[in-house]
DNA sequence: ACGATACATGCAGAAACGTGCAAGAACAGG
DNA sequence: CCTGTTCTTGCACGTTTCTGCATGTATCGT
């Protein structure tokens, strides 16, 4: 059996399944559970699902949990969120992300702020209904299962109907050399798409984002006005970041 | 049984339930209370939930009941849901309009049914985020905050570009003279935009809805296949819906 | 105040984990 | 065709994590 053949299998039983049991895959396929262990952690590393002790889950669960339970995000995010909520002009137009560090954002963001934000993701766009004074605007498509967001040729071809003066963007990996990158290509796309339809980006990155890079490009460095991070600012990665003329905000 | 698995089943529990019994639990997943108890020392610990003597409760009372998604629809929306979700071909493309009633047909969707959803409802969209097997299609445009679907040209414009083998409508007032109708000129629009794109339109309206109308027409009785509802199928206005032609699938 | 129940803590066995290592396959270059 | 390299895979090892039980303590209802 190949190895990718594999990788195929085991995302096939996450989305059929709902889980994945490391020493039940193992004795099906008659591989070692070390093999089934190691593909996990590649492909958690590429963000297609989520490890846990003794196999693993999808992703998107937790997104549609966390929206429902409003549930608390981790220290890092929600203060990066907090800073990134603050950049937001009253009265101007922001072009949100998806994702758990952009939902975070959206939950930040005061209450009875007037501004109109464009989102490609009903999670987030659920959440802001609670928001009276922002004018919410959709972009639709494709809806990807494991980002739960739209994406897409449709979802693109909407995101170059709009424009904004801030667009904030969550990546998977952030890298002064490899720049920002994301586990998959559609996503990437859709984020290019994003950030070409405003004034400025800044980009949402907790610290575990720092120094990592997966696979698809979203964007270099000279298309980011700036960097949310809640890492230490004399941290190297976040110095060789500077070093390309990015603004660097801490959020600590 | 994975760890994060009973996890995500005690949070499951807590929105569903609103409290969570921790012998209950212990006995129903066959574990050790020990273990619930620890769980839920950890859930606590990541603010999802509020400790108490035996057991937890949710963090705020008020969650529950303001997420849509796990509120329980009333018993009649329930059952014309349960007929409507019964009409979605296996394969085929359904076209789900926003509201509670469409809401509660999402939800009364089997779990492992493959079929392309399409939806200008982001509410729609997250709870079928669940459904590993349902492609989504998300139709973009400005949130109407009252109704919380997308609406207006944008919107009108999305919706012309797909179809779909049926239309499940939610609408404010049926009535075998003034029609289908709702209370909003744009949403009016969007439902008619709806129904154009299907080769049916089955019409989703619990009893209260039967004989009143409101301002704006949404589509002549010409336009669609069938009403579902709770109403007694004796009720002098489903007789007189029936005697225009319209197929009337009785839900009870 | 008292019994019953829930709780926290410590402990031990079991299971899962990461790492290093060696055998084998796949492949490139000579 | 041979050889060296690289990658993959399974195994062994020590470590970490989880789980259930036992103990003693705290809390609840009566």
């Amino acid at each position: 059996m190949l190895a990718a053949e594999r990788r195929e299998h085991l995302l096939g039983l996450l989305a059929r399944e709902g889980k994945i049991v490391a020493k039940d895959v193992a004795a099906e396929l008659g591989i070692s559970e070390d093999s089934v262990r190691r593909d996990l952690r590649d492909l958690a590393a590429d963000g297609l699902c989520q490890r846990v002790y003794g196999g693993a889950l999808p992703v998107s669960p937790a997104v549609v949990d966390y929206t429902a339970r409003q549930s608390v995000a981790p220290d890092g995010k929600r203060k990066v969120a907090a800073v990134a909520a603050a950049l937001v002009p009253p009265g101007g137009t922001l072009i949100l992300d998806g994702g758990t560090t952009a939902l975070a954002v959206a939950q930040a963001l005061p209450q009875d702020l007037a501004c109109t934000v464009i989102t490609h993701s009903p999670t987030i766009a659920t959440a802001l209904l609670a928001h009276p004074q922002a004018e919410l605007f959709l972009l639709g498509g494709r809806i990807f299962k494991h980002s739960a967001v739209a994406c897409g040729a449709a979802a693109v071809e909407a995101a170059q109907q709009v424009s904004a003066d801030l667009c904030l963007l969550g990546v998977t990996g952030v890298h002064p050399e490899a720049g920002l990158t994301t586990a998959d290509a559609e996503e990437a796309a859709m984020k290019r798409a994003l950030a070409a339809r405003a004034a400025d980006t800044y980009i949402l990155a907790s610290s575990e984002k720092l120094g990592t890079a997966s696979r698809y490009r979203v964007l270099p460095w000279e298309k980011v006005s700036g960097l949310i991070t809640d890492a230490d600012p004399h941290d190297a990665v976040v110095e060789g970041i500077r070093a390309l003329g990015v603004e660097v905000l801490p959020a600590d």
